[in-house]
DNA sequence: TGTACATCAGTGAACGCGCGTTCACTGATGTAC
DNA sequence: TGTACATCAGTGAACGCGCGTTCACTGATGTAC
C-alpha cells in the first residue's frame, strides 16, 4: 500500500503479535493456520513474511511477548503487600478459566511448548524464568525453582479446570488450588 | 483381507487404541494424523472408519482408555500404605519427562482436550473422576475435589518439566515438586 | 467331497480443503531533478 | 512547481503437501448345497 515512516512496520508487528497472542491462546498453536492469523490482524497472508521468518519465529515471538507483558503487570502490583494474594485469586478464577484467548500464556500453550522447536521453547524458558525471578524477589521464602513450581501448580490447576466438563466441579477445584497455593507461597 | 473370528477385530481395535495412544501423548491430538495413526498399528488409512466413526471418536476412545489404564494401575499398588509416595516419584521423574508417549495421558494432552469437542471432554472428564475418587478412598483426608487439584499440580509441574530447555532446572522443578504433592497428600 | 457364494477386514486412490511458504505484482508515498 | 523514479508494505495467486473422510474394490475365509 502506502509508503509509511518506520514506526508503521512495527505497529503492524504490534498489531500481529496481538491477535497471535489471541489466536493462539485459545486455539493452539497447531490449529492456528498463519492466514488466519493474519486476517485476525486485518491483513492477507502473503505479507506474514515480512514480518517474520516462519510460523515458528512468530510463535517465539508472541510467546516472549505475552510473558514480558505478564511481568510486567507483576512487576505494576509489587508494592502492595495484598496484591500476590489477589493475582492468585483473579488467575483461578472461573472468568479467566473461561477466557483462555485474554488470559495466561503458560497454562493456554504449556503443553504444545513442550513439543515445540528449540527457539520457542528457549523464548518460552527465559521468559518464565524471568517472571519466577522476580517474584522470588518480591517473596524472601521463596527461590526461583519453589516459584517454578509453584507456577506450575497454577498452571496445571487451571488447565484442569478447562478440561472438566463439569462446571460445579471445576469451580470447586479452582477454589481448592487457591488455596493450596496461597498456603505454598506463604512458605507453607 | 481375512475372515476372521469375532476376537480378532477387536484385537485390531486394541492395537489401534495402544499405537494410538502413544502418538497422541507425544505429537499431540491436531498434530496426529489419521493416516499416520494407522500407519502405526500397521494398517492403512482406509480401515480406519471400519472401527472409529471419526478422529474425534478415536481420541475419546483413546482418553478413557488411557485413563483406565492408570486407574488399574493405581488400584493395583493401592493395598502398600508406601506405594503412593513412590507413585508420585516416579511420575515426577525425568524418565518420566523424557517419554511423554509412554506416560500420563493428562500431563501429555491436558491443554489440548480443554480445547476438544465435548465428547472428549466427557470422557476425560469422567476417567479423571474414577481416579480422583480411587485416591481419594485411598486416603482418608482427601476428598474428591482435593484429589482433583493434587493431581493438577502433577500434571502441571510436569508439563513445567518438559517445557523448560534447562535440564538441571527443570530437574530442579520435578524435585520440588514431589516434596509439595507429598505435603499435600499428608494432609498439609 | 467339491464348488459357488456371502462375508467383511483391510486396501489404496480420490474428494475438497487448508496448511506453510514463495513470489510477481500493486500503488501510495517520499525524493531528486 | 512539476514530473520521473525509487521505495516497500501489502496483495493475492500459486507451490507441493497432508489433512479427515469416502468408497469401489480385493481376497481369504466360512457356509450352503
Amino acid at each position: 500500500m502506502a509508503r509509511y515512516g518506520t514506526e508503521h512496520k512495527s505497529a503492524t508487528r504490534r498489531r500481529i503479535l496481538d491477535a497471535a497472542g489471541r489466536r493462539l491462546k485459545a486455539d493452539g498453536i497447531v490449529a492456528s493456520g498463519v492466514t488466519a492469523l493474519m486476517a485476525d490482524a486485518d491483513l492477507t497472508n502473503g505479507a506474514f513474511y515480512a514480518h517474520f521468518s516462519s510460523k515458528d519465529d512468530l510463535v517465539a515471538a508472541v510467546i516472549a511477548d505475552q510473558l514480558l507483558g505478564q511481568r510486567e503487570q507483576l512487576l505494576a502490583l509489587a508494592a502492595d503487600p495484598e496484591a500476590l494474594p489477589r493475582f492468585v485469586r483473579s488467575y483461578l478464577s472461573p472468568e479467566h478459566r473461561d477466557a483462555p484467548g485474554d488470559g495466561c500464556p503458560s497454562a493456554a500453550l504449556l503443553e504444545e511448548v513442550g513439543r515445540s522447536a528449540p527457539p520457542v521453547r528457549a523464548a518460552y524458558s527465559s521468559g518464565l524464568v524471568a517472571i519466577a525471578d522476580d517474584i522470588a524477589a518480591l517473596i524472601p521464602s521463596l527461590d526461583r525453582t519453589v516459584a517454578l513450581q509453584a507456577l506450575g501448580t497454577l498452571f496445571g490447576t487451571l488447565q484442569l479446570a478447562r478440561a472438566l466438563d463439569d462446571r460445579d466441579l471445576s469451580d470447586q477445584v479452582l477454589a481448592r488450588g487457591i488455596d493450596d497455593v496461597l498456603a505454598l507461597l506463604a512458605g507453607r
